[in-house]
DNA sequence: GTATTATATGAATAATCCTTCGGATTCGGA
DNA sequence: TCCGAATCCGAAGGATTATTCATATAATAC
C-alpha cells in the first residue's frame, strides 16, 4: 500500500525496544487524556509529557512536532476504522439489503464505541489539523466498499448507487458524531443504536428499486453519474 | 429572553456609531475570511486585524479576548439558526409528518448554506471553545420544538416521539456538517438536497405509528422515489 | 565485560501570540 | 464652531508554548 503520508508529519522514529513503544503508548493516551480534561485550547506538549510520565525530549524523539503527533493518532484511528469497515463488507457481499443496513451500522457504531475517549479526543483535534488526505483515503476506500456492497444486494438496485452511498456514509457518520461530541451520554447513544438502524433500512428501502427473486435480475445501471 | 452569556465571554461594549458597527462586522468577515484561508491554528488577532482594516486595539475595544470574538460569532450563527427552525416549526404544525419531514430538511439546509463560508468557518472553531451553554440552548429549544411538531403530525402518533426527535436532529445536523467540513463541494450538496428528504421521510415513517385522524381518506403518503 | 546503539532527560532557547494603554482621530450634538 | 464621547491606533510588554541539544542512562550485541 502507498503511504503517502506527508513528510512534515511524519514520525521521527519508530520504536525499536519494548520500552519505547510503551513510551508512545503512553504519549498517545496522555494526549487523550489532556484532550478530554482541559480541551484543545490547553493541549500543550508539556502537559502531555508530564500526565504520560516522561520528559518532553523524549515526545521529540518520535514526533518532530506536535502536529506529527496528533497526525499519527488520527491517521492510526482512521485506518482501523477502515479496515473494519471494509471487512464488514466482504463479510455482507450478496446479502440482503436490510442485513447490509444493519451490518454497517453496527459496525460503525461498534468501532466508534469501542474507545469512545479516543474518538472524543480526535474530534477536538481533528479541525486544527490539514487532514485532508487523510479524509480523502478513507473516504474513498470506503466510499468504494459500501458502493460495491450495495450493487452486490440480493433483492434489490439503485438508479444513483454513488449518490445513495453518499448519503449513507453522511449520515451514518454524521449523526455519531454528533451524538460524541454532545458528550456520549449513554441514554443517547442507546437511542441511536435502536434508531440509526431503522433510519438506513428505511432510507435504502425508500430509493431501492426491488428486483425480487434469485433469477439474474439485470445488473443495468442506469445513471452512474449525479 | 434569559441572557446567560458567561461574563468572561460578553463583548466589552456594543457599538453605538454606524463605523463601529462596521468595524464589527469587518471583524466577523475578516476571521471567517482567515479561518478558511489558513486554517484555525492559523487564526492570529493580529492576522485577523489586518484582514479587517483594523488595528489589534480596536479588537479589544469590543471583545475582552480573542475566545468571545469567536463565541459571539457562534452564539449569533446558532440564535439565527435556532429562530429559523422554530419559526419553520410553527408553520409546519398539524401537516403531514413527510410535509414536516421535508419542511424541516429544506430549512436547515437552507439556513446552513446560505452563508456557506460562515458555516464553514464556525465548524473549524467550535471545537476549541467552551461551548456547552450555547449547545445546551440550541439543542434544548430545537428538540422541544420538533417534538411538539411531531406530536401535532395530522397523520401519524410515535412511540418514543424524544427518540425519534433526536435521532432526526443527530442524522440531519450530521449529515450536512459532514459534507460542509468536507469542502461543500455542490455536487455532494445537491445529492444532499434531494436524499436527506427521502431519508428523513423514510424513517419517520417507519417509527410512525399511522393514526388516520379526523375524516381524511389520509392514505400514507407514498415514499418518493428517485 | 565492553562497545554500540537506543532511549530518556529538562533547562535553555527561540518563536509566537495575546493583550494593554496612552494618545490621536473622528463623530454627534449644542 | 466647539466640546465631550466614541472610536481608533500600534508599538511595547508580558505570558505561554514549541522545540533543541548536550548529557545521562539503559538495553542489546559481540
Amino acid at each position: 500500500m502507498t503511504n503517502t503520508t506527508p513528510d512534515l508529519l511524519k514520525p521521527r522514529k519508530a520504536p525499536r525496544q519494548a520500552r519505547s513503544a510503551a513510551t508512545v503508548d503512553a504519549i498517545f493516551d496522555a494526549t487523550i487524556q489532556v484532550l478530554l480534561a482541559e480541551g484543545s485550547s490547553r493541549l500543550t506538549t508539556t502537559r502531555v509529557a508530564e500526565r504520560a510520565g516522561v520528559s518532553v525530549g523524549t515526545m521529540y524523539q518520535y514526533f518532530p512536532h506536535k502536529k506529527s503527533l496528533l497526525y499519527a493518532m488520527l491517521q492510526r484511528q482512521l485506518a482501523k476504522l477502515r479496515d473494519l469497515i471494509e471487512a464488514v463488507c466482504w463479510r455482507m457481499e450478496g446479502r440482503t439489503l436490510g442485513e447490509m443496513s444493519d451490518g454497517l451500522v453496527t459496525a460503525y457504531l461498534d468501532a466508534k464505541t469501542s474507545n469512545i475517549e479516543a474518538s472524543r479526543a480526535l474530534y477536538l483535534v481533528a479541525s486544527g489539523l490539514d487532514t485532508d488526505d487523510l479524509i480523502a483515503d478513507i473516504s474513498q476506500r470506503v466510499g468504494t466498499a459500501i458502493t460495491r456492497l450495495l450493487a452486490s444486494a440480493s433483492d434489490s438496485a439503485f438508479g444513483d448507487i454513488e449518490a445513495v452511498s453518499f448519503t449513507f456514509r453522511a449520515a451514518l457518520s454524521g449523526a455519531v458524531r454528533t451524538v460524541l461530541e454532545r458528550g456520549a451520554n449513554p441514554k443517547e447513544l442507546t437511542v441511536l443504536r435502536r434508531d440509526l438502524p431503522i433510519m438506513c433500512r428505511a432510507y435504502l428501502s425508500a430509493v431501492a428499486e426491488e428486483t425480487p427473486k434469485g433469477g439474474g435480475a439485470s445488473k443495468a445501471d442506469a445513471l452512474p453519474h449525479v
